[in-house]
DNA sequence: AAGTAAGAAATTT
DNA sequence: AAATTTCTTACTT
């Protein structure tokens, strides 16, 4: 079994908090974790992440605005943004009866 | 030592 | 102006 690595975690916890319909950059996320320069690193960390469904991280983009990559497609990354920010879809849980 | 889910810049179309 | 490509830098493992 593996540990995550404490930069993992620091990730994880960060990307975490990125609230729904909303998008971060790799660059602040690797601020916040209070290294700035490790963008690379912080993708890396989210590959790597096994909780890529627990974690956020599908709201974390490129500063340029690009998509970036995902672990499940990037493709699909693209249209969970969409619909989160759209925030109206069928998400309204239909009561049943 | 090797690799990377980025970034920015430069170039091309 | 927008899209694509290339190189660089710093970080983790």
């Amino acid at each position: 079994m593996k540990e995550l690595t404490s930069f993992q975690k620091r990730v994880y916890t960060v990307v975490k908090q990125i609230p729904c319909g909303k998008t971060r950059s790799y660059a602040w996320v690797a601020c916040k974790i209070g290294k700035p320069h490790a963008v690379r690193a912080v993708g890396t960390a989210l590959k790597n992440n096994p909780f890529t469904i627990i974690v956020p991280c599908h709201r974390v983009v490129h500063s340029n605005g690009a998509i970036g990559d995902y672990a499940l497609g990037a493709d699909l990354k693209k249209k969970l943004l969409e619909t989160e920010s759209d925030r109206r879809n069928k998400i309204k849980i239909k009561r049943i009866r």
